[in-house]
DNA sequence: GCCGTTTTCGGCCCGACTGTTTTCAGTCG
């Protein structure tokens, strides 16, 4: 595996051991800072020398002398900065999850451990129980239950949810927020939006008429104190899902709500991986119509990207916040207390043209460089849902599917598709039924006499035959070419020894792309988010020689692979290669997953010309008999 | 610790909410 996320991993707990030791906060901010960093990088950091590292925005001379140190120690097995180890011995291990527990933070965590020698949860435990906790400064009853409600959270506090279990529930709270008298519109914000592969919180922005029930009020107007919440913040509160209220003022709420897991393939985590009912935080807003487009820019973030538009905002002597982008007067109190007139502040199109830039689709708002790149070339016009007119990786009963050839049919034609392909398994996934060569070829006489009987009944769909054939550990195909050749498209795909090694891997799917009748490569790495790492082949060698053979990468769309992952996506369209986005469907639910692929798509900047999936039949067809 | 077509020093986003306080520190996003 590329060092990546462990050298962000340990970067990210040395800016929280700094903050137990009290240094200063901004040390250990750029710690964090540059954690992300590496771990937005496309490419495995220990293959960057010094220049390289120092080119990167956030990194500087000693922290890429830590990174260097990190990755030279890993080669000979155990990967160590010594500053982290010095700051172990001074700081008990103990403390680290400590700070994982909600509303607990630096500051008070170290006074736990200074004044009362509490070094890890065993001893917070029982200063809870004598109440020697209650000595502390700030320290009172309510804080107490808080911090218990905390310690029976456990991991469940800090664990990322998949995308595909997220986006259904905002928009099931969403629509139940909708139906409430005087709500305008509700939208999804943060890095929901924005179509991240898994998420930490759901944010939701609400828009309420003016003057009904409570006016939203901003900064020094509002308090909680003398404030009552609005009637649209307390419903939120007492929806049926929500289990526990974290707080609750004005104009804004948190709470955790329970998640519905999915019933298919995948259930997102058993009852065995969930000691304690799921739930995940969400977090409301309630907003005025002119404020509502700097909410959503504010919200959506990335934090990365809003700190290079603030400054751009400085810079043309404005001031943007979430109310809206105001002319700058330097006044101590914020213009929007001061009934001053935004610029901008009802539309982010609105917000961005202010600033001199196009409108940049939340999905391309990750890293902050890219803004500097969209001013000058512009934003490229990404792949949507409504572009995608073939599914070129789909299986039927004949392995492990759930429908029938002729149910998949109505399926992607329900869909506006002009072609789908069945790609059932070969015969090693034997486990997933997969066809001996007798078997496939039966089935290939059948997609012809299918095809023939749609033809004649005047449908404009066109079924393709085909396999999703195994990529053998060593490279292999699983079937031999004369019966490839026979096929009107290839899917080949890993699944199993997927823990091999990078180099290995590496020269396995080289195989593969290189081999003149494979069309695409299904999920390339076989990873599984939360779950399963996948494979770690030298994804820049996968890319050039997957442009130089004409063959698609997958961007398999179902949310618990999303493989190729949004860094590769992004790596392979700027080198020019071809991608497929494919929803892998075995049931008819699975078609509904093609948005989580787009999305992933679109954060890659992935553009229509690139995607195989939304050519014209003509052009489809040529391309895959180029291969034949 | 990072960064700089005003700076190599002096900044680093800032507003909402909570709980414990008699006016605000800590946490979070």
């Amino acid at each position: 595996m590329p060092l990546n996320e462990a050298v962000a991993e340990r970067l990210n707990e040395m800016c929280r051991l700094l903050e137990l030791l009290g240094e200063n906060q901004f040390k250990a901010i750029a710690h964090s800072r540059a954690a992300r960093v590496i771990e937005s990088l496309p490419g495995p950091v220990e293959q960057l020398d010094k220049p390289a590292l120092l080119a990167l925005d956030g990194i500087g001379d000693k922290i890429a002398d830590k990174i260097i140190e990190f990755c030279a120690s890993a080669a000979g097995g155990t990967p160590r900065i010594a500053e982290h180890e010095k700051m172990l011995k001074q700081v008990p291990a103990g403390l680290l999850p400590i700070l994982d527990i909600p509303g607990l933070g630096p500051k008070t965590v170290r006074a736990m451990w200074q004044t009362l020698g509490i070094t890890d949860i065993a001893a917070l435990k029982k200063a809870i129980d004598d109440k020697s906790l209650l000595t502390l400064p700030r320290m009172g009853e309510k804080a107490v239950e808080k911090i218990k409600a905390g310690l029976s959270l456990g991991e469940e506090a800090t664990r990322r949810i998949a995308l595909g279990l997220a986006l259904p529930m905002a928009e099931r709270i969403a629509a139940e927020l909708r139906a409430i008298d005087g709500v305008e519109r509700v939208e999804i914000a943060g890095s929901l939006r924005r179509g991240r592969e898994t998420v930490a919180d759901i944010d939701l922005l609400v828009e309420t008429a003016e003057g009904r029930g409570g006016k939203a009020r901003t900064g020094k107007q509002a308090s909680a104190k003398t404030d009552q919440p609005h009637p649209v913040i307390e419903k939120f509160c007492s929806l049926p899902d929500v289990r526990q209220v974290i707080s609750k003022g004005p104009t804004r709420a948190s709470v955790r709500a329970v998640i519905n897991l999915h019933s298919g393939r995948w259930k997102g985590g058993g009852p065995d991986e969930h000691p304690v009912e799921p739930t995940m935080q969400v977090d409301v807003r309630v907003l005025p119509k002119k404020s509502f487009g700097a909410a959503l820019l504010y919200f959506t973030g990335s934090k990365d990207q809003n700190i290079v538009l603030r400054q751009r905002a400085l810079d043309r002597n404005l001031t943007l916040n979430e109310y809206g982008l105001f002319p700058d007067d330097k006044e101590p109190t914020p213009p929007q207390d001061r009934d001053v007139r935004p610029v901008a502040g009802s539309t982010e199109e609105g917000i961005y043209k202010a600033l001199g830039l196009p409108f940049i689709p939340p999905e391309a708002r990750e890293h902050a460089a890219d803004i500097a790149h969209f001013e000058t070339s512009g934003v490229p016009r990404l792949v949507e849902l409504a572009d995608i007119k073939a599914d070129l990786h789909a299986h039927t009963t004949d392995s492990d599917g759930r429908m029938s050839m002729r149910e998949l049919v109505a399926q992607a034609k329900s869909r506006g598709f002009h072609t789908i392909a069945v790609t059932d398994h070969s015969k090693s996934s034997a486990i997933a039924n997969g066809l001996s060569p007798e078997r496939l070829r039966a089935q290939i006489k059948a997609v012809r006499a299918l095809n023939k009987q749609l033809q004649s009944e005047g449908a404009d769909i066109r079924v393709l035959a085909g396999s999703e054939v195994d990529i053998l550990a060593d490279g292999t195909l699983d079937y031999d070419d004369d019966l490839l050749q026979e096929l009107d498209i290839v899917v080949a795909s890993p699944h199993a020894a997927l823990s091999q090694e990078p180099a290995l891997a590496t020269r396995r799917l080289l195989r593969a792309i290189e081999h003149p009748l494979v069309h695409i490569i299904g999920h390339p790495t076989g990873r599984l988010i939360n779950r399963r790492a996948g494979l770690a082949p030298a994804m820049d060698e996968l890319i050039a020689a997957a442009k130089q053979n004409n063959t698609a990468l997958e961007i398999n769309a179902h949310w618990m692979r999303l493989d190729l992952r949004d860094l590769h996506v992004r790596a392979a369209t700027g080198a020019g290669a071809l991608l497929a986005i494919d929803c892998d469907d075995h049931d008819p639910s699975d078609f509904d997953n093609l948005r989580y692929g787009v999305a992933t798509a679109r954060r890659g900047m992935l553009t229509p010309e690139l995607c195989v999936n939304t050519w014209s039949r003509e052009k489809l067809l040529a391309w895959l008999k180029s291969k034949r």
